[in-house]
DNA sequence: AACAGTCTCAACCGCCTCGAG
DNA sequence: TCTCGAGGCGGTTGAGACTGT
């Protein structure tokens, strides 16, 4: 394909935006809303190339854009979907509501990538950097001041597991209680102690999904080979995802679930290649065009001390539906918009 | 206080996809 | 069927903020 020159003009100008400029882009698109971007520049007075408009708007100006930390439970949907579709920021993005796809990347490559690095796990494999050493995969730059967690729990990673899952679990899992005055938790995945202390139910489910990776891995393949029922009629997560996200974590028994996570049989980058190519085809034969929301999805309550054994339901909708979307409670906060 | 090194993320670049004609 | 162009996407860059010495 010929190159086109794109956003070369005379006068063009570049770089960071000015509030003017965003003034008048917010304008223009209010009166005439999106779309026809090459004119847009033109006819809002800006000396912008129409890309460099619809960037700016699309990334930043919209006003439905959630800015701000990461929730725990978005960085578990990223991690997620990221062992599973790989670098498709957009993909990822649309499980996110008001979250830009340059945003998840950005985050992604200085945050999430960083930390699965530092517990010693390949970000684009997401299995342990050397998994002809499981043992090196154990958190190489594990500089948390929580020293009291016991070697005994370090994760046994097995050389076909989607390690990053699991690490995350485990993490969570034995850290103490935090204290009922605690307010404000710095997100973050894997870090250190303020990770640990982050918990909801969402995030309990999530990572009984991690740590099942091979009862995922099982599910997951059975969803391949067409022999799943719909995991919708079976969800347990939709009324657990949207309870608030306070709930706590019982150490003795999520830790009993995150050790065991040896699946030799389970070969996951293969896994993920049928299950991309089987996810696409879905998409192009129209499997779902609308956004699903957590609160959208049919669901058939399970005790949640029996939630365990439906986890995996869910963890299969979730993959089975690319427009799914997480819906957090800070949706409803009203965005600071200039 | 000053400087250097590091980090963050908005913005850009260039290729790709897809629909219109 | 082919061409063209708008819009979408992922990778990369670099200015400013932050941190350590």
């Amino acid at each position: 394909m010929s190159k086109r020159l794109c956003c070369i003009g005379e006068g063009l100008k570049k770089g960071a935006w000015t509030i003017e400029e965003d003034k008048k882009l917010i304008s223009y698109i209010h009166d005439h809303g999106e779309g026809g971007w090459r004119d847009i520049p033109e006819k809002a007075g800006l000396k912008r190339c129409g890309k460099s408009c619809r960037l700016r708007w699309t990334n930043y100006l919209k006003p439905d854009i959630k800015r701000g930390e990461f929730s725990y439970e978005e960085e578990q949907i990223i991690i997620m979907l990221h062992a599973s579709r790989g670098n498709k920021w957009s993909t990822i993005a649309r499980h996110l509501p008001k979250r830009t796809d340059n945003e998840v990347k950005n985050y992604w490559n200085t945050h999430l990538k960083k930390r699965l690095i530092d517990n010693g796990i390949d970000p684009v494999t997401h299995k342990p950097l050397d998994s002809s050493n499981p043992g090196s995969a154990v958190p190489k730059k594990f500089d948390c001041q929580d020293k009291s967690i016991p070697d005994e729990h370090s994760v046994q990673w097995s050389s076909t597991t989607p390690a990053s899952l699991p690490l995350s679990s485990t993490f969570n899992s034995v850290k103490p209680k935090i204290s009922s005055g605690e307010t404000q938790i710095e997100s973050g995945f894997l870090r250190c102690k303020k990770r640990f202390e982050r918990s909801s139910s969402t995030s309990r489910l999530l990572n009984k999904v991690a740590a099942r990776a091979s009862s995922i891995g099982n599910i997951l393949s059975t969803s391949i080979e067409g022999t799943l029922s719909s995991p919708a009629s079976s969800s347990c997560l939709p009324d657990s995802f949207s309870q608030s996200s306070e709930h706590m974590i019982d150490n003795k028994e999520d830790l009993s679930t995150s050790i065991d996570i040896n699946i030799p049989e389970y070969d996951f980058p293969q896994f993920l290649e049928q299950f991309i190519n089987d996810d696409d085809e879905a998409e192009n034969t129209g499997g779902s065009n609308q956004d699903l929301l957590m609160s959208d999805v049919p669901s058939t309550f399970v005790d949640e001390d029996d939630i365990i054994g439906d986890i995996t339901s869910w963890s299969t909708y979730l993959l089975d539906h690319p427009n799914f979307m997480y819906k957090s409670d800070q949706d409803s906060e009203e965005k600071n918009f200039l």
